[in-house]
RNA sequence: CGGGGCAUAGCGCAGUUUGGUAGCGCACCUCGCUUGGGACGAGGGGGUCGAGUGUUCAAAUCACUCUGCUCCGACCA
């Protein structure tokens, strides 16, 4: 390819409605174009780069027993109807009609859609398993498209499905996919974690989703960097912290003039605020009270909450009067004297406290040497993990400490069950003859995401430094000046030399001044650039700089090609 | 859905307060000159000022309505 063949529109200046670094370089470098919010339009370099990563994805795929299949786009709502989730999917779903008024969606995701699919055909053990993969547009109306392809209406999606006859073979096909990711960002040349999710109302099964560390990533994570653990922030599990054993010293209420905040009780009593108990009241969609207690140092983990409490399905801040009613005191709240019957969480860490801060139920008192083990009644209080983790916190699996980043969900790995299968009626006869529902997985990777990860991870105030395997050339031939015949000839030798040895290559024969084609470059990315001036022809040499860590190096003729070929194995 | 901001040439912006001939930089086209990090000179093309309605002799500018974009939040996982 020669530059100026090229369609790359860069520009000069970020667009002002990108706000993060992926979304202003894929514009700026001329990878992208916005057709609608949340709608691309992916340019030859950008589109160069998804095709990389789909075949990254399509040979994991296929070596892993996967087999690539297309499906529409376009669904009838019938399948949607039938599974229960035409009702359920909501406003997230693009809903049309055609001109006979039948419903369709586009669809967000295709389980029903393959499910239906094998339903008819696939009717014996002896077929699975079954794995069969698309890469395909999808589509979901989200409330509030942004940061450019990270999360858009229209979105590139490899999804797998797998089909099993029993759990061991769905969780042996899990195993295969989840080593398969693995590699696949691997081969991306990402830093990545599998991060511990779980399937919530599904249930049973196992997920992960693999996380691309990046500090502008949306969601927040824990992670180990002495084992592999690492969770979302909201699903990091947490060990109880025990405290030094003190003597017990007897319970005391003192006053704490207008000290309703953890702070201003630590002040003004002057305990560490690892002495102090905090406490946070909710209220749930039924209006019950739900008071939680954690260490003053320590955030509460909402989450955590919904699922220790039977029923409670969402948590907003109490009213005062709810708090009144149950005999607390916004701002001086314990346990203790708390009216019976009041839904009491007490983090676990709290329960190995010795004389420490709480509040006494009363305006401007606390009570002090709180030792929750004797001063709460563990019959009418819920003890468990329910704290938020931070940095530092011990990791659940080796007891090192955690680390807290921010990443990107790039992919997710997802063990089904029966749940399709049942709701849709797919079976099959098994080795005795007997009907059974398929056991299910499905597996996606935001393609696009990817993309934008790749750039948010690797990139400076120049532009994209693309990983080799994903970039849209992996080098790039920059004669200085290509007006000069000389230079322009020799870098066709070089770059058609290249290409011969399978490199991935674009030759800059633009007449634009040196320092316009070194900027571009730059900002496009290429991993390497060879740049052809006088002083090689005259030496017969070839001028290599990496654009990852601005190395320059002079190579002779006879010998740059292996030196290329060993350098971008690194990059 | 709540709250803020914005909408003028391909991109970045000024002009709006105080109504009166549509501007600047970059990009683009032509010619010249230049070529190791976004040169220079000369000439040129490109706009229903997001849309609609109203006020006015006159609206990019004032008023109302709508649409789109964007940020924060809520929502989603």
């Amino acid at each position: 390819m020669r530059a100026t063949q090229l369609y790359a529109p860069t520009l000069r200046d970020f667009p002002s409605e990108a706000e993060l670094i992926s979304h202003k370089l894929m514009m700026k470098a001329g990878l992208i174009r916005k057709a609608a919010g949340g709608i691309y339009s992916y340019l030859p370099l950008g589109w160069r780069t998804i095709r990389k990563i789909e075949q990254i994805i399509r040979e994991e795929m296929d070596s892993n027993g996967g087999q690539e299949i297309m499906m529409p786009i376009m669904q009838p709502s019938e399948y949607w109807k039938e599974s229960g989730r035409w009702a359920v999917y909501g406003p997230e779903m693009m809903k049309l009609k055609d001109r006979h008024g039948r419903e369709f969606c586009l669809g967000p995701t295709h389980e029903e859609m393959i499910t239906t699919l094998i339903r008819a055909e696939l009717r014996s053990y002896k077929q699975l398993p079954l794995m069969l993969y698309q890469i395909q547009n999808k589509y979901r109306d989200e409330i509030r498209p942004r940061f450019g392809l990270m999360r858009s209406r229209e979105f590139i999606m490899k999804d797998l499905y797998s089909f099993d006859k029993d759990v061991d073979g769905m969780n042996i096909s899990y195993q295969k996919m989840y080593d398969a990711y693995s590699k696949i960002f691997t081969r991306c040349g990402l830093k990545f974690r599998p991060v511990e999710a779980d399937n919530g109302a599904i249930g049973g099964g196992h997920s992960h989703e693999f996380t691309v560390l990046a500090p502008n990533g949306e969601s927040s994570i824990a992670y180990c960097e002495s084992c592999e653990y690492a969770a979302s922030d909201e699903k990091a599990e947490l060990k109880t912290i025990k405290a030094e054993v003190e003597e017990m010293k007897p319970l005391e209420k003192v006053e704490t003039p207008n000290c309703h905040t953890i702070e201003m009780v630590k002040d003004f009593l002057n305990v560490p605020i690892e002495k102090t108990i905090k406490a946070v009241a909710f209220q749930d969609d039924d209006g019950r009270l739900i008071l939680a207690f954690v260490r003053g140092d320590h955030e509460v983990n909402e989450i955590k909450i919904l699922n220790a409490v039977e029923g409670a399905l969402h948590l907003h801040m109490a009213e005062e009067s709810a708090i009144n009613d149950a005999n607390g005191c916004a701002g001086f709240m314990s346990p203790i004297g708390i009216k019976d019957g009041t839904i009491i969480v007490v983090d676990s860490t709290v329960m190995e406290m010795y004389n420490a801060v709480a509040g006494a139920n009363e305006v401007d008192k606390h009570f002090i040497n709180v030792t929750p083990k004797r001063d709460f009644d563990e019959k009418k209080i819920i003890v468990t993990d329910i704290r938020m983790v931070k940095e530092g916190d011990p990791c659940p699996h080796c007891g090192k400490s955690l680390k807290m980043t921010r990443g990107i969900e790039v992919g997710q790995v997802f063990t089904l069950g029966d749940k399709y299968s049942k709701s849709l009626n797919a079976t099959f006869l098994d080795e005795n003859g007997k009907e059974k529902f398929f056991e299910m997985g499905c597996y996606g990777i935001g393609v696009g995401r990817t993309m934008a990860a790749a750039i948010e991870q690797n990139n400076d105030e120049n532009g994209i430094i693309w990983p080799r395997a994903i970039a849209p050339f992996e080098v790039v031939v920059v004669p200085v000046n290509a007006k000069n015949s000389d230079q322009l000839e020799y870098s066709e030798k070089i770059y058609n030399e290249l290409k011969d040895c399978g490199i991935d290559v674009i030759l800059d024969d633009r007449k634009d001044r040196a320092g316009v084609k070194f900027n571009d470059c730059d900002l496009i990315g290429y991993p390497i650039r060879v740049t052809i001036s006088p002083k090689s022809i005259n030496e017969n040499t070839i001028e290599i700089k990496i654009r990852k860590s601005g190395e320059i190096f002079v190579f002779n003729r006879d010998e740059y090609k292996e030196k290329i070929i060993e350098l971008l194995k690194n990059l």
